[in-house]
DNA sequence: CGTTAGTTTGATGGTCCTCAAGCACTGTGG
DNA sequence: CCACAGTGCTTGAGGACCATCAAACTAACG
């Protein structure tokens, strides 16, 4: 039980309520079915039917959505403690392609694993409504990044998000985290070409707000990044550990 | 109880999977708190405390995020049927801004509505967790549409996305749809200037593939618009006749 | 009949894409 | 030990797409 407390996913379910034995109980068993992904080898693929979901136990994975074109969108990245694919598993049909970044260890989670925890725990049912309902807000600020900031702007809010995500989860910190993605991958998933992914990375190095280099981001100027960006982590619902400006401390419901 | 059958939200939901008598009770009785807004009201302010979430009865709206710099990016647009703010509902502060499209009817559903009716009919949590999940896949799809897509195949893709989600619950055809959008809601939607995207829709209607006039879009040559946008409906998982199942709870299959 | 909201068109220029090429590092096999 | 290929990173040049600025036009409305 020491191991499911101390777990990404834990953890994480942790900022929307504390959880109760029993709850933890049935977390716990819907974790079971462990697998492994070697990179390469796609967890669910686009258009895959009745696809099951997984939660990310340690690496990091990439949804995307690849276009008749070859244009390739990346929806999300997720790291430890996500889950992957979870708004995919009451769909009829995956909508998107989850491939690992890294070799990464999951469980994996059917339907009826999920009906089943809805009838022990109700409280487990809100606390995965909001993990997708969270999942959705990120995915909602994505676009305002797509639609209304520039490369630059997108950039350093891309990687302010996902350290703060890492942060909730035990793997980041303020000054910086580790990052397996490639600069192909930051491009698919910002909507912009390689190209110009390196151009902006560059400037952000040359202006000393962060640097992208060797697989480390490193905050060099969080405050000036913060600025740029627009960045309020208040989407992402984690008053936890960081983010002091949110004093909205109502206390938990039934 | 022929209203409530007929009724856009239960519609929708029938999408998911056949209702129970049962479950329509629990879904009629979410429904009880009716309210109106009118153009010009907001139902859910960006940084709210512990928003509400609605059924949208009637009439359209429309979720949105600013920026500090006055920039406006639409999230998404409702029609009847559709949440609005249910994915803020469990977050602590809502992540963005729903005003009404036209003056509209909607029902009222907080938090604790929620958790008894996930406590009283688990299946019911599972289509919730549906409709959440295909709004996320809508999102993510306008997500390909900003990153990978040019001005013309966005505004394609989205007038067609819109006629698609209006036939479910009977009020688009295949023809076209009523539709009260302005040009500059479409462009903030689009992540477009209001200026390109009537120039884009100039381009529709003088290539004989869609019109957008008077509160109205037409479907001039739909074939040769689905080519160019490259839409597959697949994602708003609503095709076809409706053989849902969870666990073993059903009777007719394929 | 002035005001306002929405639509339409033109002109100019910036952001970012595309094409192209070179560099650094790693692993592989002769 | 040295090609050689593969992957990822970096930089340059030219041009497309779309934003911005500006202004005219229409319809609704008091």
């Amino acid at each position: 039980m020491r191991a499911a407390n101390s777990s990404p996913f834990v953890l994480k379910m942790s900022a929307f309520a504390a959880l109760s034995c029993k709850e933890l109980a049935v977390i716990e068993r819907l974790q079971r079915r462990r697998r492994v992904f070697v990179l390469g080898h796609d967890l669910v693929h686009q258009g895959q039917p009745e696809p099951p979901a997984y939660i990310l136990l340690s690496g990091w994975a990439n949804s995307y959505k690849m276009q008749s074109d070859g244009g390739r969108q990346i929806v999300d990245i997720q790291v430890p403690g996500d889950f992957l694919g979870l708004h995919s598993v009451l769909l009829h049909r995956a909508d998107h392609t989850v491939e690992p970044v890294v070799d990464i260890e999951v469980a994996e989670i059917k339907k009826e694993d999920l009906f089943e925890a809805f009838g022990r725990a109700p409280r487990l049912a809100m606390a995965i409504l909001w993990a997708v309902s969270r999942n959705e807000a990120m995915v909602a600020e994505r676009l305002v990044d797509l639609g209304r900031r520039t490369a630059v702007e997108r950039m350093a809010h891309f990687l302010l998000e996902l350290g703060a995500r890492l942060t909730l989860v035990g793997e980041g910190s303020a000054t910086g985290y580790a990052c397996p993605l490639t600069q192909y991958q930051l491009a698919d998933a910002l909507g912009l070409s390689s190209v110009h992914a390196n151009r902006v990375l560059r400037q952000l190095r040359m202006e000393k707000m962060t640097t992208f280099r060797d697989g480390y981001v490193t905050f060099d100027d969080r405050e000036r990044l913060v600025g740029l960006a627009g960045f309020d982590p208040a989407y992402l619902d984690q008053d936890g550990p960081f983010p002091r400006q949110i004093q909205g401390n109502d206390k938990d419901k039934s």
